[in-house]
DNA sequence: ATCAGAACTTGACGGCCGTCAAGAAATTCA
DNA sequence: TGAATTTCTTGACGGCCGTCAAGTTCTGAT
């Protein structure tokens, strides 16, 4: 792994200049995790801001009743860590790699210190936060207001756009992608085979959908 | 109303000094709502910094079916408006005075200088949404994953705990609280009746509530 | 204090969806 | 490639809770 590929991939550290990002970069860690292991504990204790260097991170918290749900679907370049910024702050959420994954770390006192330093990256976190806020806003009105069916079509249709495709490959299982819509994999098996018959989408084979009728979807209630 | 008196009382300003406070002031505009009128497009567009100088908001998101759900209750002192910070963010919720309230806010451009120039009010605008971060993690956690039941009895519990007492009024009518819990009405009557016949709480006049056995209340699934 | 309107409570009913189970399909690993 | 394990699908069933309705209590304005 090429050196200061981490710190130069975050949109976060964009406006820093290449001796900025040498500083940062030393007091950065690294790590590596397989495909299905815990990022959590063990050698990278709770009071870190982690980057996702390269791969994929499930985020999930869990519940009072043992439920797990998914937060986040981290990708290369996303950060993790509200939990790093301030002191008081018990973390709920563990992170699980969906894919072989690096992962770099900083401090939180380190962090912070950064953030007095260069004032832009405080900004840019507040950013990546408030796109955050509003996902989460979104999130729960939806599991509080609406029914599984139509939460599904939303997700179908908004995946599709963030793809800008009409077929594409889900890119959770069933179990994940139940727990992320609250719900089971039974019911998104269910509905997904009501909007096949309806006309709305395709599945084929590896999870892949083909959306038909992506106006109507959107009027399922 | 007293000068200063809004940016010195909210705590992201909390580190900066009288003359810095002053500056803060004089870009600062002020409003007044009465109770039940809605703070939003009017006169106080969409981009800025709401501060809650006195009085109580609910924040409320409208969902694509019409219906709402409470997110936040502001109360003195806090702020709202991920939507000030960034470009590009539609504002999906809308907020709604509860009593008589006052108001300040700053413009978007204004606070991103103020941002840039005393870095310590980044700092704490990232405590303030870290800590909303968190709430609504769990808040979307518990509606995806937990009873009505359970989340009832979680917020009379969380509530007390705040209030630290055991006999407290609720501070929301039904209806509201509803929308916050991801329910209705009429099931928020329900589960309180149960509770009350379980000998877990008791209902007095004027919708306040007595914990008494607080530990079963947090076992209810 | 009185009265109108809002908020609340309670009952009956029905549908959505979670659970359990069993068989089919797909993926992984040797 | 083939077998073992995981994931997925479909059916049957039941309970939670949302909806509608009607009666009651509360609240606030005159």
């Amino acid at each position: 792994m090429a050196e200061h590929e981490c710190v130069r991939l975050v949109p976060i550290f964009s406006e820093l200049g290449s001796e900025q990002l040498d500083t940062i970069e030393s007091i950065v860690r690294h790590h590596h995790y397989p495909a299905g292991s815990t990022l959590f504990g063990a050698d990278d204790p709770l009071d870190s801001l982690m980057i996702v260097a390269n791969g994929q991170v499930k985020v999930y918290q869990l519940a009072a009743n043992g439920r797990e749900q998914l937060l986040y679907l981290l990708q290369t370049g996303d950060i993790d860590g509200e939990a790093a910024l301030f002191e008081n702050q018990r973390r709920t959420s563990f992170g699980e790699a969906l894919v072989p994954t690096d992962v770099c770390s900083i401090r939180r006192s380190d962090f912070q210190d950064l953030m007095q330093k260069y004032p832009s990256i405080s900004i840019n976190v507040l950013n990546v936060f408030g796109k955050r806020l509003s996902q989460l806003e979104r999130q729960t009105t939806s599991t509080a207001t609406e029914s599984v069916e139509a939460r599904l079509a939303n997700y179908i249709t908004e995946t599709a756009a963030a793809l800008k495709t009409d077929t594409f490959k889900l890119p959770l299982k069933k179990k994940d992608l139940a727990t992320f819509l609250g719900t089971t994999p039974e019911s998104i098996s269910r509905k997904l085979a009501l909007f096949e018959r309806q006309g709305l989408i395709t599945q084929k084979p590896g999870k892949v959908i083909e959306i038909n009728d992506a106006d109507q979807l959107l009027l399922t209630e």
